[in-house]
DNA sequence: AACTACGATGGGAACGGTTCCATAACCCTG
DNA sequence: CAGGGTTATGGAACCGTTCCCATCGTAGTT
């Protein structure tokens, strides 16, 4: 009656030891790794008795003293982006194969928030971090690189830090854009870009096509990057523009990535510009692109792979701390899904715009 | 030279202590909430040290002592789904706001992976468990419940298990889908759902369905659930055999969440049957849903409420932690958007096909 | 001037595990 | 049967905190 439960009680090691009558060493070695070590009758006793008091072993206290959260850290700027949850899911995947479990923050492209959730991933000991973050390396970032926690970059690497980083092969998605641009008849090409300042991955885009317009004297190029959460104002104008300069040719728009895409399509369809008549190729896959009007055509990012490949990077750091390893670079190739919005409607092109994608 | 490094060294808090020629518990102090309680000079050494020395709190210890991990827990049925990621965006916002920290775990309606991360999440000693999961009550979760961590439940309730529900007022969803299909001239609807038998909302929402198709003798309904991993096959028969029998008057397609809005909007499109002439409406907004075809009509659920309420509802539990207070049920009422797809174009209705969303 | 109250500080015992080391029983070998 | 090696088990220290309790000035009270 007077007993005042407390909020929550969970079974410790040692009344499982007393409950079985052992050692609470001999419970802790039946619930580390070293379970064969115990008689079969003892293992019986004790898993009794864990059983009968419902004993989960604390993971707190477990890392407190080898000092083994078994945790990753996760930093994902923008966790409404489906790119960014798809590699979260790989990396997630990954992790829990390896026995490790992540610890996802989100920092909604805010500077402020990252490096609060950087304090707090280093206050709960992570061994890992992989990062997908904006901007300019905080000093909590160099805190984690100093004090030796391995780290991947995701997509975007930072200037003057080093670190490994996984990601698209960029310089590889731009040529795969414009080839497959150029093939289907299109001469004009507007490019698309989220602000470069704050992503790498961004720069070695735009730059790879600038570098391209350069060398195809076939082909005309220009490129703008805008910040879709305060100029979407300006993109219409933008791409009013382009159309009425390149009337006389075939104008095609490439989007830097995913967020570009959606906003360009908007775009598009509020001033009823039908894709084809201007192409449309979109860097991600979207799982909604083959439904708008003939189809948008993607480059696809491997995203599980990604994510997979960021935390086997940091588990071979794990395993061999020695800094000396040089970073290393993993870039994966796109993946092209062609789709009506680079079909020319005025040509002979046998492509079809509804593809038949869906088993 | 030979000294080898370990992996990653913190300091704690008895190092900071020493550099600061004061007493653990003064730092303790410093770091917990008794700031005050120092002296202007005791902080300041200790804040020269702490910084001196990189020192961050290492949270494993300190939940191990206080027993308050700070940790809430998340359980996501799917995390590729943008409406758990919405959610997920809300409850993660208002844990920040609280102080605690968010731990996601993703089953990818496993059942097994499912129990895996519940003991997962025990043994971080969660505070508490917002859980949007698959199928029967696991006996982990019961274990959760039993021993007194408060636990909510999102979107669907599970049967024969008492907790705090949040989530949308189903009934209201489906009057309010049923009431604009019939005003904009729809009188025979199909009801789409993926299994109901893995989540009461999508029951109340069924059921709502057929009470209301009863109780309209200008209606007719059908409805059918099917499984959209293995059975999308199905899916076009049950299209085709339903506007077939419905020729002679105005069919509509309704929804019941946003993965069988996109399945559906697939095999509308593979059968070449413009949206309208065709009612479609779907429960759950997408960020594409304008741009398809003359835009797809949407009920959105408030996700960010909802996840915010999910929180609040576990921390009011986490106060008084008197398990005597029944269960708490939070429903919210969807915001209708019309768009095209819910505009019969051999009518003279004046609704606008191309909506003007964007500012 | 002795007594109390209080504010600032430090010492040390938990917290729930892991892990090193000791012990006891057993089997083998010479 | 003494010596040496296993194997199964337990004792106790330690991981980095928090928190209770003790100590010690110092100011306020009578």
């Amino acid at each position: 009656m007077s007993e005042s439960i407390p909020a929550a009680h969970h079974a410790t090691i040692l009344e499982v030891a007393k409950e079985a009558g052992v050692s609470k060493t001999s419970v802790s070695r039946y619930f580390g790794d070293e379970r064969e070590r115990l008689s079969r009758q003892m293992q019986a006793r004790i898993a009794a008795a864990a059983k009968r008091l419902g004993y989960r072993p604390n993971q707190m206290a477990r890392g407190l003293k080898g000092g083994r959260s078994q945790l990753i850290g996760m930093l994902v700027a923008d966790i409404r982006n489906p790119f960014s949850v798809a590699v979260m899911h790989g990396v997630e995947q990954a992790c829990r194969e390896k026995g490790y479990s992540l610890l996802v923050c989100n920092t909604d492209n805010d500077p402020a928030q990252e490096r609060d959730h950087l304090n707090l991933l280093a206050s709960y000991r992570i061994e890992g971090l992989v990062i997908n973050a904006a901007g300019q390396p905080s000093r909590e970032l160099r805190a984690f690189a100093r004090q030796g926690t391995p780290l991947v970059l995701l997509d975007r690497l930072l200037s003057d830090f080093e670190a490994d980083v996984v990601g698209l092969d960029n310089a590889q998605a731009i040529d795969m854009a414009i080839d497959h641009l150029q093939h289907q008849g299109y001469d004009d090409v507007l490019y698309l870009s989220e602000p470069v300042a704050q992503a790498s991955s961004r720069q070695a885009r735009l730059q790879r096509f600038q570098q391209r317009m350069a060398n195809e004297p076939a082909l005309n190029g220009e490129a703008h990057s805008l910040d879709l959460d305060n100029e979407t104002q300006r993109l219409p104008d933008i791409i009013t523009a382009f159309l009425a300069r390149a009337s006389h040719s075939a104008p095609a728009i490439l989007c830097g990535n995913g967020n570009v895409t959606l906003t360009v399509a908007h775009v598009l369809q509020d001033q009823r510009i039908p894709l084809g008549s201007v192409g449309l190729l979109g860097i991600d896959e979207l799982e909604w692109c083959s439904l708008v009007g003939p189809g948008i055509t993607t480059l696809a990012q491997p995203t599980d792979a990604i994510g997979r490949a960021a935390v086997q990077s940091l588990l071979q750091r794990l395993e061999k701390p020695q800094r000396q390893t040089p970073p290393r670079r993993t870039h994966y190739q796109p993946r092209l899904t062609p789709r009506g919005s680079t079909c020319r409607p005025d040509t002979t092109n046998q492509c079809d715009p509804v593809s038949q994608e869906r088993p």
